[in-house]
RNA sequence: GCGCCGUUGGUGAAGUGGUUAACACGCUAGUUUGUGGCACUAGUAUGCGUGAGUUCGAUUCUCACACGACGCCCCA
């Protein structure tokens, strides 16, 4: 048997409908910020990832899906959305455009070549946005905004904002250098990786697992104590932009991201949810100032964000959000004859073209298996197509809400659908967020974007 | 790249070096109910991840590989 590529998924059924709906609330906070979807290939040149990503980490050659075309060009799947993005900015000149900043979003799928592992897949999907040629510090707060109020739309409760700053080029080879210095004396009670870290990525000390409670550890140099007066002000601005915005966030010297690329203000989003470990980080970003000119385009000010949707839909699951999810038809059609069955056809062609949701019978079931079958699929109306009702112009129809059953005209039948159909739709109206318990009377908040009622 | 555990039917899952692989759910058919949702009866794996080895004989032991889970490294 065929198998899907390790750490590859199928996306089918429930989740499948969960993963759509996620999408829909990411187009409509994002068009409420004006942010324009953006679409860039999947294949880049290997170079757009060598360059942009940067020379020290090894996230290339051991982490990346390289690979040569048949024209001898060097490819590499995407890792990440944001390199992509800036070059297409570049490429299509966009900072040509009057209308500046440029404010894009994403939404597709990676590709990272590593071992599988809880919330760790080679091919994952991802959103993220990108304001190209702003430096305001509103940008960077506006951005945390965003990513803030898509999770709390999907009705995340325990959202936390880390922020951090890394101030400018100058302040970060300063602060690097501190590190080094600070930790060189006592490097040899940090665990091995630590020592192989000291001279490769002493930031990434700061957060090491084994050595997190080594008090030599918490008394390290933070980051804010190397920002020169420019950069802390503007680290200054930005929390007092999402002060305005009410956004709550803490400050984290920890945060330090893993590419060399990021500047200034960078954060990262966790999700507080029992159960998560350690992969409780939806998602980061923070500002890349000096990119896009290492990407050969004009000195270009950008920030951006990315989320993993595996991530996200895996805490909506664990916190048990209830989403406004469509499951069910309205009418099925039962038959036991060919003639029945022919009639079946017909009538869920017209129905189906005048906008209800339609099923019947494909697989030869009796009538009792059609029921079992109309049953699992929620069917909301039930209509036995009988020979001898459809000959009279009539046909007897079921409300299994209300079990209700009768006989009508079919000339009737679509007025008949949409009449029950809305009215039950008013019904719901007090409670329209999608849970499956009518009576919740809106006893938890409700965050399906359709209705405000309860949270106010 | 490293480490640890796992892989039995549509699903959950028990189990053994040797003729018929438990049980439950599901599904299908039938009985009954004024046409289903309850109950009862019956049916439902050429087979225990793949390949090789040990053995008279392996689903059960050994090895390799694949995949899955989790962790390390790394983290976009």
């Amino acid at each position: 048997m065929i198998q899907r590529q390790k750490g590859c998924n199928d996306l089918y059924g429930r989740e499948a409908k969960i993963w759509k709906y996620v999408d829909t609330v990411i187009d409509a906070m994002m068009e409420k910020y004006n942010y324009s979807y953006i679409r860039t290939p999947i294949i880049e040149a290997t170079e757009l990832f060598h360059r942009g990503i940067g020379d020290t980490t090894d996230i290339v050659t051991k982490e990346s899906y390289d690979f040569e075309d048949k024209g001898g060009r060097r490819i590499t799947l995407r890792p990440e959305g944001t390199a992509g993005v800036v070059r297409s900015y570049i490429e299509n000149k966009m900072y040509g455009d009057p209308n500046q900043p440029v404010k894009v979003y994403y939404n597709g799928t990676m590709y990272r070549y590593e071992r599988p592992q809880s919330g760790r897949d080679r091919e994952l999907t991802q959103f993220g946005m990108e304001v190209l040629g702003s430096d305001d510090p509103l940008s960077d707060a506006e951005v945390i905004s965003l990513a803030v109020n898509i999770y709390k739309m999907l009705g995340l409760k325990e959202i936390k904002v880390n922020i951090n700053s890394l101030g400018d080029t100058e302040s970060r080879l300063a602060y690097r250098e501190a590190l080094i210095e600070y930790f060189k004396p006592h490097i040899q009670d940090f665990c091995e990786d630590c020592v192989e870290r000291l001279e490769k990525n002493p930031l990434r000390i700061l957060d090491c697992k084994v050595d997190c409670d080594n008090p030599i550890l918490k008394q390290a140099p933070k980051t804010l104590e190397y920002l020169n007066e420019a950069s802390r002000d503007r680290f200054e601005k930005v929390q007092e932009y999402l002060d305005i915005m009410q956004i709550p966030y803490e400050i984290n010297p920890n945060i330090v991201r893993g590419l060399d690329y990021y500047n200034h203000t960078v954060f990262e989003i966790e999700a507080k949810v029992e159960g998560f470990g350690s992969n409780n980080v939806l998602g980061g970003g923070g500002r890349y100032n000096g990119l896009v000119q290492q990407l050969d385009g004009p000195e270009t000010p950008c920030v951006g964000f990315a989320c993993g949707l595996g991530r996200l839909v895996k805490a909506l699951e664990l916190e048990e959000v209830k989403l406004p999810i469509v499951d069910g038809v309205d009418l099925f059609l039962l038959y036991v004859n060919e003639d029945e069955k022919k009639y079946a056809a017909y009538l869920a062609q017209e129905l189906r073209l005048a906008g209800f949701i339609v099923e019947t019978e494909y697989t030869g079931r009796g009538l009792k298996g059609q029921f079992k079958q109309a049953d699992r699929l929620n069917a909301r109306f039930t209509c036995v197509l009988n020979s001898e009702d459809l000959n009279n112009n009539e046909v007897k129809i079921k409300d299994n809400r209300t079990k209700e059953e009768e006989i009508i005209s079919l000339d009737v039948l679509i007025y008949y659908l949409d009449e029950k159909l809305n009215a039950s739709l008013e019904e719901d109206e007090d409670c329209n967020c999608g849970c499956d318990d009518h009576d919740c009377e809106g006893e938890h908040e409700c965050h399906c974007g359709h209705c405000h009622s309860h949270n106010e």
